[in-house]
DNA sequence: CGTGTGTTTGATGAATTTCAAAGCAGGTGG
DNA sequence: CCACCTGCTTTGAAATTCATCAAACACACG
């Protein structure tokens, strides 16, 4: 007996409610059809325990993956094993897609929590994207704004000073835990500060300083991993008017 | 009269010779029909002269572009009017890919020097993609390894020091020439030592002085902007075994 | 209650930026 | 052909930021 469309676009939501599947799909005219197709995608669940990999660099590309609750860090490790976190995933985004180049993963994808995925089978999405025109396209758009973020990260890196990079580093979660549909002002961040500070360019103690600084000018309060944001306008301005001028 | 696929592959080699539009092609098996489509992708050609923009933040996507002849560099510009530069482009690589997220420009292409380009029609692309598999897949992979790129390029950032990051920079075009078939050990850099500078997260004076030591060491021999490659294995320690130890 | 892991703060030193000035190359016009 | 720009590069010295080393602290957990 065929579901109405609405209820089928229920359907889906609720096989993966958060998931950036969604983000991959939904903006977009599909017939009941087809969404009862992309449903067949993300049925299964992957939970994931606390510093446990998702995957490891080297792995073959099997599905990417669609963080449904906890949170990832990814990281490459250099031939003489220090680390490099690349970025950190909250509900709703996607993992895996550096894999796409070269069939392998390219990074550790480690669960900074207990944290449950969606694994989306990529043989199958291919597969279907190619039957779905626009599914395809959105596959397209979430790539190519993964390229967008680490430009904006290089920026970040090549421009501002520690401070700064903290500030915009807090920025940046509170503006994805927002869309998210959480508090903007108020999260915890799962990681410890040795991660933020490799993400960062930085080091754990200039992390600590930071938030130090931070906490001074009234602009947050930070209390271990507990977040709260004072006055993001005051945060806004630190990223905005950054140190370095045109010489 | 149909020809012979070897006549077209070559057909279309001529057309876009060095183009990284082979790169998104030729790799995989397609019927000579089949690369007669993707020929008429790539018919026309585009000069841009030295400093002119071959497109600017903001500017709608209407093509991908590969870099026929000369050389380009990205950037990003800040609300206060800071350049970051996010990275190079020479011949067969290609300009554009993170336009797709938003369907607009997301940075400044700039040519360095006189040069000239092939305009990729993204719509068309798109169309014809969803029509050869395997040329979908291969822009996945296209996009797929600019990401992984920039993690490369963010690893480098977070744990090298200047001197390292010079040489890591310089081994990259050696071996970015050396795959296009060009000298990997006596190039020519096109952009400025400013460039150079922002796109490493470093300053001028410092690209300068990484030059001097570098050459101290006898490994380049830099003069102006012509580089010459000495001791390639000494190049490549200084990068493997950069300075940072695990805590 | 100890142990281990993660965080904070201080003191020191090294690396990089900043400021300043001089040198060099290529192009233009006299 | 030379003199003179202009833009780019090189080098030096001083100032600043960040990393490093070290020690104390906080907290969770067995």
């Amino acid at each position: 007996m065929p579901e109405s469309r609405a209820d089928q676009v229920h359907h889906l939501k609720a096989a993966c409610s958060n998931c950036s599947v969604l983000e991959l799909c939904l903006p977009i005219g599909l017939t009941g059809q087809e969404i009862e197709r992309l449903d067949t995608l993300i049925v299964q669940r992957l939970k994931v325990r606390k510093s446990a990999a998702l995957y490891r660099a080297g792995d073959p590309l099997r599905s990417l993956y669609a963080v449904r609750i906890g949170s990832f860090k990814t990281s490459v490790l250099s031939v003489d094993g220090r680390e490099q976190v690349t970025g950190f995933q909250i509900p709703g985004e996607m993992l895996g897609l550096d894999a796409i180049s070269t069939d392998r993963h390219a990074c550790n994808a480690i669960a900074l929590e207990d944290s449950e995925v969606c694994p989306i089978h990529f043989a199958h999405l291919e597969k279907l994207a190619h039957e779905l025109p626009s599914l395809q396209h959105n596959l397209n758009r979430v790539l190519s704004r993964e390229i967008v973020r680490d430009h904006d990260m290089l920026m970040m890196l090549g421009n501002m000073n520690s401070d700064e990079r903290l500030a915009a580093f807090l920025l940046n979660f509170s503006q994805r835990f927002h869309t998210r549909g959480y508090s903007s002002s108020n999260f915890v961040l799962k990681m410890r500060r040795e991660e933020i500070g490799s993400y960062l360019g930085l080091r754990l103690e200039t992390i600590c300083r930071g938030i130090a600084h931070l906490r001074d000018q009234g602009l947050v309060e930070i209390s271990g991993r507990n977040v709260t944001i004072r006055n993001m306008d005051g945060l806004k301005q630190l990223v905005v008017g950054c140190h370095r001028h045109l010489s």
